[in-house]
DNA sequence: ACCTGAACACCGTTCAAGT
DNA sequence: ACCTGAACACCGTTCAAGT
C-alpha cells in the first residue's frame, strides 16, 4: 500500500450539503457558482470512497451505511460506486485494509533503528490500540469479516504484517514453535482488549439508545447490590492503564516462551 | 432451555415449496391433507421465534437472517412475527438473552457446593467456552451488540452475571477494587480467546468463500517466507489448551491483584 | 471511460382487514 | 387474540443507455 495515495482532499466534514460559517456553499456545489469548472470536480475513485464510508461509518455508525447513501455523500447516484467497488461486501473488506494500511504507514509502528523484539511487540501493539481508538465503530470490522485464512488472525489480517510480525520474532531468537503461540497470544490480547475499549467508546457516539446511564436507575438496580455498589467504579475508564499492564504480562508471558524452547 | 418446545416438523428444508422424495408434499401443505388438525400447529412464542432464529443464523449465517425467511422457517408470514417481538433489533438482542440465559442454566457453571473463587471462575470460563461453541456463528452478536451499559462488558452481558461474578469475589475476600479489576480483565480475556475461536471455525462452516486453503497457494505466499514455513504450524488447532494455559495465567494475575489490595 | 435511469428482487415494518 | 394481504419506503445490484 503506497503512502502515496495519501492525498486526500480532506479529512474533514465533506457532506453534500455542507455550509461553513462564511455562508459560502461547499466545494460538490460550487460548480453551480461557477467558480471552479465542472471538470474538475473531485474525481470519484476507490480510495475516495473507502474513506468517504470510513468517515460516514464513525459518524452514524454501521448500520446506516448504505450504497445509496455513500453515493449521494459523494454526489454521485449509487449505481456509480460499482464501477470502482465490485460490491458492497468488497466494500466493507477494503475499509479493513486501510485501517491495516494506517497502521503500516505509522512511522511510530516500525522504527527505522531496529531494537529489541520487546520494544517491536510494544511499538506494534500500540500502534494497533491507535487505529482502534482512531476509528471506534470501523474497528469491529477488524473483528467481524471472516478471516481469509486462518493464520490471518484479527486483528492482524494483511499476509504482510503476519510475515512482519513472524519474521520479526524469529529474527530474534525465537523458535518457530515459540514465534507461532507468540503470535497468537498476541493476537487474542489485542482483540479482547480493543473490541472492549471501542465498544464502550461506541456506545458513548451511540445509537441514542443508550438508556440506564443515568443517576436514577438505582431502582433497577436494587436487587443488584454488588453492581449497584461497584457502579461507578466500573463506569471508570481503566483502559489505558489496563492496556500496558496486560501488554506488560503479555510480554513476561512470551519471553518465558522464548526461553523454554 | 426446555427441551419441550423441541417438536419440530423437522429441521431440514422447510421452504414453503418444498416436496420431498416421495413426492409428497411437505409438512406445512399437511393441513390440507387433512392428516393432522389445523388446530394443533404448533404455537408461535417469542421462545420458539428466537430458537428458530438461533437455529437459522447456526445453519446459514447472521446474514440470510431475514424477518420473511424467518416466518416461512416456521411456517408463517413475517408479518406474525411482530405480534411476538417487536422489531429485528430486539429479536437479535433477544438472541443474546438466550445465548446468556443457557449459561446460568448450566449445572456445570453454578454447582452447588461452593468452592474456591479460582473454581468459580473456572467454571464460568468454561461456561462460556461452551456457549462459544456450541455456537459460533451466533457468538459473535454477543460481542457486536451496544451493551446496555458501561459496567455491562461482553460476554457477561446481564446484571445478573455481572452481580453473581462481582459477588462472587467480594464474598471471597476481593475488595472492591480488585472485584472491579478482575471483571475487567476477566471479560477481556474470554472476548478475545473465544471470539477468536469461533472466528477460525466459523471460516471452516464460513459462507464459501474461504479461499487459499489448498496446498497450492504456495506460490503467492512465495513473498511471505516466514508465514509460508510457519503456515502448517499456524493452522494447527491449539485453542483448547491455549484458552487453558493463559486462563491459568489470568487467575495467577488476579490473584496478585486480590493480595495486593 | 465513467456516470445514470429504470428496473428487479429483495428487505423491515405498518396497518386495516380477516378469522 | 392471533394471523394475513397489501402497501410503503427502503435496500443491493444489473443493464442498457447516455455523455
Amino acid at each position: 500500500m503506497p503512502p502515496a495515495d495519501e492525498i486526500r482532499p480532506g479529512d474533514d466534514d465533506t457532506s453534500p450539503s455542507a455550509i461553513d460559517a462564511e455562508g459560502q456553499v461547499d466545494a460538490d456545489a460550487a460548480i453551480v457558482l461557477g467558480d471552479a469548472p465542472p471538470s474538475t470536480r473531485v474525481q470519484l475513485d476507490r480510495r475516495r470512497i473507502v474513506d468517504t464510508a470510513l468517515e460516514h461509518i464513525e459518524e452514524s455508525g454501521l448500520s446506516t451505511l448504505t450504497m445509496r447513501r455513500l453515493g449521494a455523500r459523494l454526489g454521485v447516484e449509487a449505481m456509480s460506486l460499482y464501477h470502482h467497488v465490485p460490491g458492497k461486501e468488497e466494500l466493507l473488506d477494503a475499509i479493513v485494509d486501510v485501517l491495516i494500511g494506517d497502521m503500516r504507514a505509522d512511522p511510530d509502528v516500525l522504527a527505522a533503528p531496529e531494537t529489541s523484539w520487546q520494544d517491536f511487540l510494544q511499538r506494534l501493539a500500540h500502534g494497533v490500540r491507535r487505529v482502534a481508538l482512531a476509528h471506534p465503530r470501523s474497528f469491529p470490522l477488524v473483528a467481524s469479516r471472516p478471516p481469509e485464512a486462518p493464520w490471518l488472525r484479527p486483528p492482524l489480517r494483511s499476509l504482510d504484517w503476519v510475515e512482519t510480525f513472524l519474521s520479526g520474532l524469529t529474527d530474534n531468537g525465537f523458535s518457530d514453535e515459540a514465534a507461532a503461540a507468540s503470535y497468537r497470544s498476541f493476537t487474542s490480547f489485542l482483540l479482547g482488549h480493543l473490541l472492549l475499549e471501542v465498544s464502550t467508546l461506541g456506545a458513548d457516539i451511540g445509537p441514542l439508545d443508550v438508556l440506564d446511564d443515568g443517576d436514577g436507575d438505582d431502582g433497577e438496580l436494587s436487587q443488584f447490590p454488588t453492581v449497584l455498589r461497584l457502579r461507578a467504579r466500573l463506569r471508570e475508564d481503566h483502559a489505558a492503564a489496563e492496556f500496558e499492564e496486560a501488554l506488560e504480562e503479555l510480554l513476561e508471558r512470551i519471553t518465558l516462551v522464548r526461553a523454554q524452547q
